[in-house]
DNA sequence: CGCCAGGTGCTGA
DNA sequence: TCAGCACATGGC
């Protein structure tokens, strides 16, 4: 049995944890007391960050310092990204008021799955069908007293049904949910390739999935492939991105193609950044 | 109860 | 290309 486990304190300066998980990225980390307790892979996390340094529990000893500076985005020199993409008054103040903010690096397949329930869909939502999903078909991890679930193997989902799927509330996703896990399954979707390949073939790749469009693939193409170029649009981008446009007429290929030119090859935590700033704009 | 949610696929100009 | 529409569900 897996033994609860702390690893030595990870230095994290210009780093915000709360910001970090509550920017829309990922959708099963909880807030308990000072610490947030998070399952990655089949290893359960409890993170608190504190004086610049971030402490780690972890449920097993398979999670090392390494496996957590890469997920939480710490092995990237934030300073000189931020210098890149720091071009104009908007992004400025997105970036001085949440500088810290990091892009996770999750896993390919859980980030592909739970993207494509994010469609037409709210975050309340989203983590409960997730937290189902979880329940249902993941493995049971434990750190102490807390237990949940691993995220379902694409293989579980795929020996599921339609119906089934529809029962945790998935709606019409459901059979998009069903059909990709199937593509991975069946080894006709390589998602650990797609972190070898550039940018346009991955998306290329996630685009061949049913419900998956431009903005999914783009959340999968950063969040789980590490292709910091990828700026996914959504109505808070379009509203983010009103400020560039004022009064010209916007479609998504035209703010697609102007975000990659202005802000360059980490449009995407540009993105990242406008994104909190304008969601928690109307909600302070 | 009506509105909206980190969209996508399909259709017809 | 691009606008217009249906789509399941539940939180608020």
């Amino acid at each position: 049995m897996a033994q609860p486990h702390r690893l030595p304190d990870i230095p994290a300066a210009d780093f915000k944890l709360d910001t970090t998980l509550a920017s829309g990225q990922s959708f099963r980390w909880r807030k308990h007391d000072d610490a947030y307790v998070g399952i990655v892979g089949a290893t359960v996390l409890r993170v608190r960050h504190a004086d610049n340094r971030l402490s780690v529990e972890t449920s097993d000893k398979s999670f090392t310092v390494d496996d957590a500076k890469r997920y939480f985005g710490l092995d990237m020199d934030l300073a000189a990204v931020l210098r890149t993409i720091d071009v104009d008054a908007q992004v400025n103040a997105a970036i001085k008021r949440y500088r810290g903010l990091r892009v996770l690096n999750q896993d390919g397949w859980e980030t592909l799955a739970s993207f494509i329930c994010s469609s037409f869909n709210n975050i309340k939502r989203i983590e409960g069908m997730i937290e189902r999903l979880a329940q249902t078909y993941g493995d049971p991890v434990a750190l102490n007293g807390f237990r949940s679930f691993s995220f379902p193997k694409p293989e579980r989902i795929a020996a599921s049904t339609e119906r089934k799927l529809r029962t945790l509330g998935l709606g019409y996703r459901a059979a998009y949910l069903l059909a990709a896990s199937r593509l991975v399954a069946g080894g006709r979707l390589h998602l650990d390739h797609m972190r070898k390949v550039d940018y346009d073939a991955a998306k290329t790749a996630l685009l061949g999935c049913d419900g998956v469009g431009d903005k999914v693939a783009d959340c999968v193409a950063l969040f789980g492939c590490g292709k910091f170029e990828a700026f996914p649009i959504d109505v808070w981008m379009e509203r983010a991105m009103r400020y560039y446009f004022r009064h010209r007429r916007m479609t998504r290929a035209v703010l697609h193609r102007y975000a990659r030119q202005h802000f360059g090859p980490y449009a995407g935590v540009a993105q990242q950044y406008l994104f909190h700033y304008v969601r928690c704009a109307s909600f302070p």
